[in-house]
DNA sequence: GCAAGTATTTTGGTATACCAAGTCTCAAAA
DNA sequence: TTTTGAGACTTGGTATACCAAAATACTTGC
């Protein structure tokens, strides 16, 4: 695996290799419950097993893949029910960076979130689902980042790869665009008035939407033979991606 | 490094490092900011660099170490104010744990709330500080822990893990463990009057003070050459611990 | 035919060797 | 005296070898 261009900064084999494993898994490529065998996975990227090992590390650590003693790493594979769960934690996080970006957030920063508010508007009728999730994605860091809390920065970020699957396949579809548009619409505007509790509660049920949608959607199968909420995100729509 | 007594789990040499490391930083026998040499250091503990690089991986993942690429790991050293905007967080997640402890904690969860409450008033008049600070620091974990939201307690953890040392080294002195007892009574009371917005507030408020009581006590320091907030905890009492 | 136990193989865990980036030192030149 | 650059040395990064635990397959006895 040699580093592709510049080799300026300099980065080391465990980075390159986790960033190659991440993009994988978070594609599709890795499915959720699949092995990571070091000599074999290691071997078709071309590099010892000492790197890959501590890519594994790095990894797990964001949630991505579970290492468990004497085991082959798997990819992570969370359950529905502990996905809502983290999903609740960011609505939280989320309402909180509401509050801070309100006091504390400057005009540039709130005409970043703008920013990224009007590319969804310009792409909305036209991008792939993918596209727009991303975009997506970036309006709500965006939201975070304005608050210049680097530890919220921190944990929302790695929140959001530990759900960026299932956020993924439960996305809007092309119908319910107008609703995600209009409720970061609402989000921008409370920011920009510095009105606390205005977008603490619009961030909050916004995410709120997201958990009920996904439990919405996982809800069938989930009652046929099993209520533990123990359901799996693989079970379903490997194709999306 | 000899695995101390049973085995019978089998725990890799990576945690048993890990632990140990993290045990030493907590209680300062490696300073804030000390260099880890990873040949030096894993001598003394009497493993290969392996295992003790992964103990590392861990402990950076835990905020504890601080690694950079082709430099020794250093024990982290985070400015005051990265760990009052971290300890604003833990506030809100402490705040929400208190609401969904509030709508699906059984009374179990509550009596260890409340247990943990009755232990801290019973040693409060004679334990020393350290032990009064567990204390404190598990009524908390105890709190979250009623909710159920396993990703809410692990996120709730590793903060805590990154916490310990500022949040003992600025801990109530004996003339203040009252104020904290109050709170926490409070606490304990809403959450069994399952008052979902009265545990919550009360939480938020009781870490509130935390930070600025942290604030306060670094300061002065602060303000004689250095308006960046970048003041760092091992300034001052080492001796402490 | 089935089950239990054993041997074999596979695979993660750890140690070690080697490489390359970083740093430090000291000498030589300005 | 100061600065700078070359070389030695230190230290993290990676590869490989070896060990031990798991998993698997096979055999043997019921």
């Amino acid at each position: 695996m040699p580093d592709s261009a510049d080799t300026p900064p300099y980065r080391p084999l465990r980075e390159q290799i986790a960033e190659k494993m991440r993009e994988g898994i978070l594609l599709g490529d890795f499915p959720p419950g699949s092995s990571l065998p070091e000599r074999e996975t290691s071997a078709e990227l071309g590099v010892s097993r000492t790197p890959f090992r501590e890519a594994m590390g790095i990894l797990s650590k964001e949630g991505l893949v579970t290492i468990r003693p004497a085991r082959s790493p798997i990819v992570a594979n969370p359950t529905v029910h502990e996905l809502t769960d983290l999903l609740t934690v960011q609505a939280a996080l989320e309402a909180l960076a509401g509050e801070l970006a309100c006091e504390t957030g400057s005009r540039e920063d709130f005409e970043q979130v703008a920013g990224h508010h009007e590319t969804m508007l310009m792409i909305s009728d036209t991008a792939p689902a993918l596209e727009f999730f991303k975009a997506d994605m970036a309006f709500h860091s965006a939201v975070v980042a304005a608050t210049g809390n680097a530890a919220l920065m921190e944990i929302h970020a790695q929140n959001n790869a530990r759900l960026w699957r299932v956020r993924f396949l439960t996305s809007s579809t092309r119908y319910d665009r107008d609703r995600v548009l209009q409720q970061h619409g609402r989000i921008a505007q409370t920011l920009q008035n510095r009105d606390k509790v205005g977008a603490s509660s619009t961030l909050r049920e916004h995410l709120k939407d997201a958990v009920e949608k996904i439990s919405r959607i996982y809800a069938k199968q989930d009652g046929s033979a099993d209520h533990s909420g123990a359901t799996r995100l693989n079970n379903h729509n490997e194709e999306e991606i």
